[in-house]
DNA sequence: ATAACATATGAAAAAGTGTTCATATGAAAA
DNA sequence: TTTTCATATGAACACTTTTTCATATGTTAT
């Protein structure tokens, strides 16, 4: 039976990270050198929070619409058949992770793609679904 | 007041989509031609579908392990401090939309990327939280 | 001012997603 | 064969997200 003083392991000087690999016998990657190589969480979470406005049915057919031309809110939601209200709220989110913008022109709001960054990661995307 | 045949539209032969725009007074994009310019609906639907994979943190973490080394389950689930159960859960994800395949040596399971693209768009993603 | 209209927004309903827990499966070792 | 271990999976629960509905805001025309 294994003693307990057998379970300790010696950190690096400032208090670290287990080496967390499984105890099965194969081989296991570096854990400690892939932990250092792996982007910190907060980046990995960003990186995520972008690709979840991406996953959405509705959101990509007004990225799609936006590729062709600027247009008003109105005419968005009668291009893809929804109300009003839900595409507001959608272009709002796309708005405040800054992939659309929007100018005013009297009543009537135009909203646009704010870069062209936009368009090369949907192309990406739509690769990837060909290539498969 | 409009009386009702001043509502009608001759559409294309075969019955097809209304004009649908806005009765805004402003410029509106010619939406017959725009609705042929856009993907078909289930094109984009797959689209958002595949970016829906990407946006989970827990998701994006295990990719970017993988890129580095091919892992068994339980390495993965140490290394995110997460239990196997929900490793093994994200895994099956990951596998049904070919992002990673498996190959079983004995017990353990390993894991590797199914192919390069997931760098790319991965990649992708970086770039563009990087130039914000 | 008041009416008309395009857009925005809060709250609730409706739908969907991720983790946990318990347990099943599959493979090797005893 | 029985045990042990790595992985897989079904169901329940907690948590998010999207749409809807009602209504507010902002702008122009009357």
């Amino acid at each position: 039976m294994m003693i307990e003083s057998e379970k300790l392991v010696v950190y690096a000087p400032g208090g670290s990270i287990p080496a967390g690999e499984c105890d099965s016998a194969h081989e296991h990657p570096d854990m400690q050198a892939l932990r250092q190589m792996l982007p910190p969480e907060e980046r990995l979470d960003d990186l995520a929070e972008l690709y979840k406005i991406f996953g959405d049915t509705t959101r990509v057919k007004i990225l799609y619409a936006l590729l062709e031309a600027e247009m008003c809110v109105c005419d968005i939601a009668a291009l893809l058949s929804m109300t009003q209200s839900a595409i507001s709220h959608q272009l709002r989110v796309l708005k405040q992770t800054k992939l659309v913008k929007s100018r005013r022109s009297g009543k009537t709001v135009f909203y646009s793609l704010a870069d062209e960054h936009v368009r090369t990661i949907l192309s990406m995307g739509m690769e990837h679904l060909e290539e498969n």
